[in-house]
DNA sequence: CTCCCTTGTGAACATCGTTCAAATTGTTAT
DNA sequence: ATAACAATTTGAACGATGTTCACAAGGGAG
């Protein structure tokens, strides 16, 4: 009894990702399944892969959304007659509340398999390395006769340092690393490298 | 048909997580599914579940095992005469050689949920830790009078900066940050936070 | 009204971790 | 030696998972 379930198809695979979307939030990216996904939706199991090629792509999407809003919130950070060492640790500190208060949905950009052919890929990574220019654009004003290349390799660290120490919280490791250390241990290394490079310059 | 397929239960044991290991090894944790190992071993798939309460246990035990090699590793980096800075980067440059020598077994330790109950996990975390101490004296040589907070805030930094990119890379996401560019980013990040501290001693 | 193409369906397939009653062995007691 | 028991190993079976695809229903064109 197929019937027409929405009036475009586009309106389908927004609705898709709504609903994707909240079950990652409440319940974990583990908790999305195809069978599930058709139930919220009052759907069939195989209408999924009519609107997407598989369901990584689908939570692709979702992961889509949610660069996007980090990508808001960084933007957002008030620059303003800000040292750099503390511009830094503000863009963290948004990082972090929004890691925290996002819990689910942000472990999700880290899970499964990757389809680096993927439309939704692409655009992430791009996005992405878009955010590496806000760290960088801070790096360069501590030290403004640096290197291209080290501005960017500092920022790379210093990104990947706090995506170290969130994804293992994130993945369960709070044994090895308590989350309230970790803005600790990011101001430390922040006020340290910050202070490396003015003395090196 | 069941026969004595060992001499002991700790014999089957081992020739498990040795089968195990090596399935790791050469296909990745995601290729070790009980009916292969049990394919690999002549065995029965409910036999694994004699042995281990669950699968997981079973990485578990082969994760103790990489965890082990990977401090001897550590342990027999050359201390003798290198300054603070060469040192961190001495000890880097072991683990990122075993990283790259041992990617899948290396990227086994962060797989799937952890059982905090369960020994080879407590086991795996008080190495882990035990670990962290190297680093603690190579900083604490850097800047003798510095709190003890601030040494472990160092140390848990600069180690999840290395595991952060690491990871990265070994989850697939090497277009965001390349794997020959992860040993000059150590680097830097190393050279500044030392530099960093001294300045602020 | 009829044909056809688009769209949604859900049973079916292969695979996964895991369970557990049954079958077979080794060991002990008579 | 034989019977009784305990310990092991087995593999069919269960409930999941992602994914496929022959089929059925609906809307639009001639």
């Amino acid at each position: 009894m197929p019937k027409k379930i929405m009036e475009s198809r586009e309106e389908l695979r927004t609705a898709m990702i709504d609903a994707a979307e909240r079950i990652i939030m409440e319940h974990g990216v583990e908790a999305l399944t195809a069978r599930r996904l058709a139930a919220d939706l009052n759907i069939a199991v195989g209408t999924t892969y009519n609107v997407f090629r598989q369901m990584d792509d689908l939570i692709g999407e979702v992961n889509a959304r949610t660069i996007a809003r980090i990508t808001s919130i960084i933007t957002n950070v008030d620059t303003a007659g800000r040292k750099s060492d503390e511009l830094l640790m503000a863009y963290a500190d948004a990082y972090i509340g929004f890691v925290t208060a996002n819990e689910n949905t942000w472990a999700a950009l880290f899970s499964g398999e990757i389809d680096a052919e993927s439309e939704s890929h692409k655009r992430n990574l791009s996005q992405t390395l878009h955010l590496f220019g806000y760290i960088e654009d801070a790096l360069r004003a501590v030290s403004p006769n640096a290197e291209q290349s080290e501005i960017e390799a500092s920022a790379r660290a210093l990104w990947a340092a706090v995506h170290g120490m969130l994804s293992l919280v994130a993945r369960g490791r709070h044994t090895v690393l308590g989350l309230g250390n970790i803005r600790d241990a990011i101001k430390v290394l922040i006020a340290n490298h910050v202070a490396g490079m003015k003395a090196n310059q």
